[in-house]
DNA sequence: TGTTAGCACTCATTTGGTTCGAGTGCTAAA
DNA sequence: TTTAGCACTCGAACCAAATGAGTGCTAACA
């Protein structure tokens, strides 16, 4: 049996219906749409169809039809076409970036909440990972009594820095030495490979005392990269208001899920590697994750993917214009932070 | 009518019970009681009475009777004695805090998961506030082109730094001078005067470019403390499991309320001041918090509170086991707390 | 051959009535 | 002052019938 035009208009007519009521959709129901001129009866036969080739589901024998995940498959790789977002939507989003938002991690929360706001759906944006990003320049500062600081400055513009203990004695001539050294054998490593690198020129300036660097190394390395705790979530509560949440035990599995970042937090990771990513329902690794569809998006600081940035919603997720929104957010987010590390790269 | 012993015992058994089931609780149950000699009639009498005297409250005539925020007040003022803790159960909380916690996030992320979880209710912590904390040296580094970082060491070894800009041309000579001004007159000072105190010298060595040091102390103050987002919440979705957020719109608006940090943020930080506190119910100032109870309590790194911690639960609480637990975990916190930073003041 | 009207059938949901039982208040006796 | 006894209340649980949205199938039609 192919799937005809008429079988996709169809289609999308009950997965366009099932996304804004998310009751089973009834032959007579499209029979009565303007675009459509054919009587229930004849619905009722092609329904009958797509149900056999798999696409629809009937929850029970006198309901209407519901979309199956492969019918969201098909729908968004060939028949969903991007929703246009209005010109007012498009103001707002520009308006929540323009307030004074001077530190990352407050444009990443904002970029959440408009995401969040403007889908109904929940949202989470990763905040951006240094592990990719190359090395320019490393400086170790004393700080008072055995304390110093390590400074690193990357290729993006981004600096970072942490607070490390030195041994005693250690005079601060010998620190800027070994910046120097680190510096030349560092440059234009990334942050991921700093471990890998030996250094032997620092074991004769150490003098065995080599752990309290690598220790050193170990915490800027772990600095760089916030893990779970980069992940702004928004809009949690969004799903409590959808009907596949009536159910209180979904609702706590799904919240439980989320709560700690871990899952989340995999998630976007890997999301980094792709330009946009649509998994629906069982098409999720995680469990708690499966009856929900998650839609992901990078963004770039400069030219490099430095984040992603991500949708949770039921499967039956207005895809259309989350994609939209996305796009356009995930393009305003990567023009903010480009500028603003160019600005500290001044 | 006075609140004779006799009343007094009934009403404790009957808000235990209901704590204990959340359903208002009959005469007969009371009378069934083994401490209670009584028969059903004359408990309802009695009951009468106490539900004369406001304490407590008929859902509807065919119901038992459940215990009103008076009742409670009382219960917690004078009836309740604090529930003493298994062995095991400080054991457990002990063994939480053994294992790897080097930075202060994580112990405090610890110290809610281990509130919540051993309560079941929900739990907040609020990060160390440095507002309070003497300074005891300031130094400004440079860093690359045109960038420094100040740094300041605090009275409790804590050390904070953050990144600024300055102006082009200044020589690393002048930001030491300045180091050693700001020290000098800032020195004693709690982090929450740095602005307010008037540094006469320093109009010399910067020659009008003050903005950018005035700049520079405000950023610093503020990643001092770090607002709302100091808040570590756990165990959200535990209230979800208690009959009174079986509806979905109260659970709503409870998930909503404490999403984002605001309220809690103003709860833990007016809470900082004083040791302990329950808050029942209508007592609550923030409106979606007022049908459920909120207990706080401080925690102190060396001798000075720098901090608070929380558990919000259904007013049916039992507060006399949240009570000794917030009691033994918060001295955890500030054993492991003071530890961690005197390691540091060395 | 594809389309449609008609009709019997299915089944979740709604509605209304009944029963059940936990609980009360009141009264009268101990 | 306490208690047994009894009438009364009212939510919850249960059941049966009615409702209605929807289907599948068949036969007629273009």
């Amino acid at each position: 049996m192919a799937l005809d035009m008429r079988k996709m208009r169809i289609l999308q007519a009950i997965i366009d219906d099932y996304i804004l009521t998310a009751s089973p959709v009834g032959s007579r129901t499209i029979s009565k749409l303007p675009g459509i001129a054919l009587s229930s009866a004849t619905i009722r036969n092609e329904m009958s169809d797509l149900e056999e080739m798999g696409y629809l589901e009937q929850p029970h024998t006198s309901a209407g039809r519901i979309p199956s995940e492969k019918a969201y498959r098909l729908y968004v790789n060939s028949i969903m076409r991007q929703a246009a977002l209005l010109e007012e939507e498009k103001r707002f989003i520009q308006d929540c970036y323009s307030s004074t938002l001077d530190k990352v991690d407050e444009v990443v929360k904002q970029t959440a909440w408009v995401l969040s706001s403007m889908t109904k759906y929940t949202s989470m944006v990763l905040t951006p990972q240094l592990q990719a990003v190359k090395i320019r320049h490393i400086q170790l500062v004393p700080v008072g009594e055995g304390r110093a600081l390590v400074v690193v400055v990357t290729d993006a513009g981004i600096t970072r820095d942490s607070l490390i203990n030195v041994p005693l004695g250690m005079t601060p001539s010998q620190l800027e030495r070994i910046s120097h050294i680190l510096t030349e054998r560092l440059r234009n490593c990334t942050v991921r490979d700093i471990r890998a690198v030996h250094i032997p020129e620092l074991q004769a300036e150490l003098q065995g005392q080599r752990e309290f660097l690598d220790a050193s190394l170990e915490t800027l390395q772990k600095s760089m990269d916030a893990g779970p705790d980069g992940v702004q979530l928004s809009g949690a509560t969004n799903m409590l208001s959808y009907p596949e949440y009536s159910d209180m035990g979904k609702a706590r599995a799904f919240l439980n899920a989320i709560e700690t970042r871990d899952v989340l937090y995999s998630l976007l990771n890997e999301a980094t590697n792709v330009e946009f990513s649509i998994t629906i329902g069982a098409e999720n690794k995680s469990a708690p994750m499966q009856d929900c569809s998650v839609v992901t998006a990078t963004y770039k600081v400069g030219d490099t993917s430095m984040g992603s940035l991500g949708v949770i919603g039921p499967v039956r997720m207005n895809y259309g214009r989350v994609l939209a929104l996305m796009n356009h957010i995930g393009k305003s987010l990567s023009a903010v932070l480009t500028n603003m590390f160019d600005e500290e790269r001044k």
